[in-house]
DNA sequence: TTGTAGGCGTTATCAC
DNA sequence: GTGATAACGCCTACAA
């Protein structure tokens, strides 16, 4: 906005003496023109303070510019504090062609805003954990930007990367339950954009909107009868330590917690220390993810494998080739793994 | 690029009968036509499937786009897998204002490429931790695009936010000296983009092209006498338990480490429970950043703090200011403090 | 090898 | 209130 004017195209080729034209040609098709005057523009659009094509201008005569915007279901700020997306996150901007940028769209409430969605400068988008009903979600597809769905149902025309959460959460609870647990505890994620913590009814579970809680919520289910749940608003260690502590005074308490993530584990890990209770010898914990910090916890964690950056990557690839105008195919799944670590024992 | 022709200002006009001028100020300025017109136009826009004005033929209307960009000096992934990045990133996104997206640039070897930078639809950058003569700036300043760097020397027409870097250091290494440490051991990070581990010689101190890198070190040798050092490539906790491995088994042995993040010193940890070592009997501990792992920690690092969140959000501010045409100020300055905990003891 | 002419989709300035 | 008309800065057949 301030950028005072600077010369243009014109001004180059005006001051050479040659048609804008071919001053575009000597920044875009150098075998188009003789070394010479290609040599001769493109210093004296240095002499001038030309820095060459203006990106936007370009984008808007060849219809196409270059950013992929990644849209995230909450703040900006989780891609930072949860180290899961961030891994995700790194793998798809380490995939992404150098020439692509990263377009990190804000989140508030459900998702980018609507009309943030309609003026960001994007050519694909990869929307992560949304809301089912995310208003970017649709400015999106009437935008008619081709779109990839990481962590959410499938939407006609878009590329999907899914993970098999409802098998990997079922993998947690019948650990803990062929340990011989009995009472067990499940500290969640938030079912709704509405950042409520705490008890969760089964009415609540039900109108889920995230397609993740749902589906770890559906797998524990499978396997557990009626167990006590608490909803936390984010997936921060404090939170999860919030929730556990609540999960473990209550009566019977809970002889193991089955964790969405392995932060909210850390959480339970610290609650515990804070009751007086050892693990696993008190109480099992598993966490989800398997990220970094489950292997360095003390102890460390048994927690659900996925493939976090496999995830980023494909969704990389799947917005690389839609841009490149291949249709969607169908979705790809990536599988989940229990991995048994030293935070859970036998009853 | 594969978006098929889609409906224009011009379709829509034509279609309802009046000029483009009326169907963009429909959109733009309500109050210039009446209500039931507005309501025409976009209800046939609706049934035309034209989503409103395109975002890049706008910002070429207005010459601005909204976009800041954020160079990076590493790899975007570190943006992701540094804690205390992060949490400038956060707080930096978190003051944007919802309009104004985010940029990621990816950076390779020593910051984003310079094509990068040339392509990119940015109004405004914010250089962090680049090298010094990293070529994406002097591509920035070639554009006339707005620029803010952090943790970096100033550039003419800059504007600036810093950290009272040696100072920081300097206490740190003030402080175990104090303890009665006369053997301290220094685990530094990259003092060039070349990616090169091990101990580090004079000659490449002097020669270092990171300015936070320099500035720390600097306060350390400002205390300590000839210390032995290790270079890392990054700031894994991989990276710091693999350099404290080394440092740890000099002759003779050092009994106390400082670290130019909590990151490092948390692999330090590590590294000196492998050999057996406790913290701090064995050998104290000093991070840097103050980030929660610190906390966390068992020991909780002693620490120097600064504050990462205020540094991202007046990076931010500075940017908007700019970006508004505000002339650069003065840099601000952020302070360091030491932040005692147990991870450290006397000799 | 170089130039001409016609887009790309908006916004801004004035008249009417 | 509404409508011409001229930018905005570049790309790309196609003609020369």
């Amino acid at each position: 906005m301030a950028r005072e004017r600077r010369p243009t195209l014109d001004t180059v080729a005006r001051e050479v003496g040659v048609s804008r034209a071919t001053v575009s040609n000597a920044y875009n098709r150098p075998d188009q023109l003789s070394a010479s005057l290609r040599e001769r523009i493109i210093s004296t659009a240095a002499a001038l303070g030309y820095a060459g094509p203006d990106p936007v201008a370009r984008s808007l005569a060849k219809r196409s510019g270059g950013a992929v915007a990644v849209m995230l279901g909450h703040r900006l700020s989780a891609a930072f504090s949860d180290p899961a997306l961030s891994i995700v996150l790194d793998s798809l901007a380490d995939t992404l062609d150098v020439e692509r940028s990263m377009l990190l769209m804000p989140g508030v409430e459900g998702g980018p805003r609507r009309e943030s969605v309609g003026r960001a400068h994007m050519d694909v988008a990869v929307a992560y954990s949304l809301p089912d009903d995310a208003a970017a979600l649709a400015e999106v597809r009437r935008r008619g930007v081709p779109l990839v769905v990481v962590d959410q149902p499938a939407l006609p025309g878009s590329a999907m990367v899914d993970v098999a959460d409802r098998a990997g959460a079922a993998l947690a609870a019948s650990h803990v339950v062929a340990l011989g647990h009995r009472e067990v505890g499940v500290l969640a994620f938030a079912l709704s954009p509405d950042d409520r913590s705490g008890p969760v009814s089964a009415a609540r579970i039900s109108s889920s909107r995230y397609r993740v809680t749902r589906e770890r919520m559906a797998g524990y289910l499978s396997v557990l009868d009626d167990p006590p749940i608490w909803e936390t608003p984010g997936c921060l260690r404090d939170h999860g330590r919030e929730g556990a502590r609540w999960l473990l005074t209550r009566v019977p308490r809970p002889t193991a917690l089955v964790c969405m993530s392995d932060e909210l584990a850390l959480g339970a890990l610290r609650a515990a220390h804070d009751l007086g209770l050892s693990v696993p010898g008190d109480v099992s914990l598993v966490g989800y993810d398997d990220t970094q910090a489950a292997q360095w916890a003390d102890p460390p964690l048994t927690t659900v494998r996925q493939d976090l950056t496999a995830k980023g990557r494909i969704a990389a690839e799947l917005a690389i080739s839609l841009l490149d105008g291949a249709r969607p195919g169908p979705a790809r799944t990536l599988p989940t793994t229990l991995v048994e670590r030293a935070s859970t024992g036998p009853r």
